[in-house]
DNA sequence: ATGGAGTTTGAGAGCGCTCTCAAGCTCTTG
DNA sequence: CAAGAGCTTGAGAGCGCTCTCAAACTCCAT
């Protein structure tokens, strides 16, 4: 019986048509009070809900906006990251009645394949990429026609929306704070950097000892590609130059990073400070899980996702205006890893 | 141009009826093998993808499989097991062909309302329903007419088709290990009750030691909850009741167990050994991020997610048969914190 | 009363696809 | 070579909704 509920059924049971009982249902103007009413309670007691599919076709939405996740995702196993985004784009779909769609990607093919799927017309209201890297298959994206927002900022697309948080700054507070604590030698192991988030907190890096009149050495950078084995094994290399803190891209690569140190009996930070990059460790829960606690910067993730589908439902609503660049704070979070505070 | 391509232009262009065009698409038998290439050829040529909402309402099937996270989920932000999940679940609706629409609920109003929301008409071909608890209203979820299949035994619906590992045994296994390891006063730490993982847990932890000839003191046993911070607390509780072992119903709340026992100045493995549950941590790292490495019941959670599709799948192919129970397997994981090995 | 502006409603034409039905073909086989 | 048994194809009827258009109705100022 639910399955046989239409419009035309509802509108009959209301004495009205079924264009009304639409107009009713998509909440336009113009309708007289009593006859939306007894349309409303004859939606209630049948329980009736509009065919989505029906209404797709002749509305040409959908309700159906798209996350997709590329392949690299080594960070969806190792770090919250990718969770907390989720979350805060799941709570925005919620609250705007959006459905949401997620595509993760795990093999080259799937991304070549799928991508042109994610595409197909009537399918997708909307389509938010996450992480993307410059030579990302996912590019293709970027040129269609649908409505694209980008989280991270896509370096190599001027042209694209896009939502970030301001990686350089973060950054740059991050060393500039291991500065202020008197720390002279202070090395980096960097994200990827072939992506926004590396390439920029690189900068900030450099930008901060610069301002500081301190020296740039390049011994005291090496890459970590955000993957927790290069972190291990880069935080290894650096030590015989002396290092007295080390600022690492991320807080899953600082994991690694305090666990080479400790490996090497060092101790942190009497011996070499350390300040990550995320705050995705202990945020939520009141037990401090790893030690000594890591002092970080903090990146607005689940905002960054509410932006996004906010920011996205904007571009679908207005389609022909120029690009969003939303770059959100980040908040240096003192904790005991740098040594400010015992 | 992309937007205006339909079955009849595609068919006119290929010389035949849109019917014809319909068929190759859908891969009907029948069709004359020069007419298919052809047909294939001007699709190819022209990039036509059909329109998925003309699809489904003609069809009455939507491709879209949807995957509901209740509300309690602390666990989606402390630990790595949806992610798990819910990437065994993309990758099989990749390999399908269908689409995973992901319903976070954050609030009960949005369990409430958004419950109703999923079930309508024509959206969605099926429902995964992870993680629930008994008094779930998601419960409702489970008494529409759609194909529904729950990750975790529902034990209050007995009906219902679900996925899950085997817990008793997970968990007899583990404890069973420490008894052979020569353990006599073997604590738990347990996960919430009202969910058949946490419950058939402890009903293992309690037939190892029956069968084993060890005496059950419910002083060794306290709630966890699945929560990091009664995980904490309860270590501590337990230290008065000098346990030689605890087994603790997650990964996620040992770690919490670890840190009580380290801050409370025991040694893992020496003092009190722990096995926990999940291997959450570190199966694809090669750097052991904690200290010592946790011995662990691996739950293969990528495969159950899969499985949770395929056997989804199955139901909504073979809709009137009985309810589908699969039960995977669980695997002992030796490592250091359990003593077993140096 | 009467004209006109504004409000409220229904009819009807799609949206682009699937699927049934029957017609037209191509083969056998006796 | 005719008859019957598949094959292969096209016509046409929806699927359930939105949206335009114009009719009908309301209300007020004249």
């Amino acid at each position: 019986m639910d399955g046989k509920l239409t419009l035309e059924k509802i509108g009959s049971l209301a004495g009205v048509s079924r264009a009304t009982v639409s107009r009713v249902i998509n909440n336009h103007p113009n309708i007289r009070k009593d006859v939306r009413q007894r349309v409303l309670q004859v939606i209630a007691e049948t329980g009736y809900q509009p065919n989505q599919a029906a209404r797709s076709l002749a509305s040409k939405r959908t309700g159906l906006l798209g996350l997709v996740i590329p392949r690299l995702i080594q960070a969806l196993f190792t770090d919250l990251y990718y969770p907390r985004l989720i979350q805060g784009i799941s709570q925005a779909c919620n609250e705007s009645g959006h459905t949401l769609a997620l595509f993760i990607f795990h093999t080259d093919e799937e991304e070549q394949q799928l991508a042109a799927q994610v595409l197909r017309q009537g399918f997708l209201d909307g389509l938010i990429i996450a992480g993307m890297h410059f030579s990302d298959p996912l590019n293709q994206l970027l040129l269609s026609e649908k409505p694209v927002l980008v989280i991270g900022e896509p370096l190599a697309y001027p042209q694209a929306s896009f939502v970030d948080a301001d990686n350089r700054l973060g950054a740059y507070t991050a060393v500039a704070h291991l500065i202020s604590l008197g720390h002279q030698r202070i090395a980096t192991i960097t994200g990827r950097l072939d992506m926004a988030a590396g390439q920029q907190r690189r900068q900030g890096y450099l930008d901060a000892l610069t301002e500081h009149g301190l020296p740039i050495d390049e011994q005291l950078i090496v890459a970590g590609d955000f993957e927790q084995e290069k972190a291990y094994q880069g935080t290894l290399d650096l030590l015989p130059h002396q290092p007295d803190a080390i600022f690492v891209a991320s807080d899953s690569m600082a994991l690694s990073t305090l666990r080479a140190l400790a490996d090497a009996g060092l101790q942190v930070p009497k011996d070499v400070a350390v300040v990550g990059y995320d705050d995705l460790m202990a945020e939520e829960t009141a037990v401090p899980l790893i030690n000594p606690p890591l002092t970080t910067i903090r990146q607005p993730i689940h905002r960054m996702g509410v932006q996004a589908v906010q920011t996205l439902l904007d571009i679908i609503k207005n389609p022909h205006t120029p690009p969003r660049r939303v770059i959100l704070p980040t908040e240096l979070i003192i904790r005991q890893s740098c040594g400010a505070v015992q």
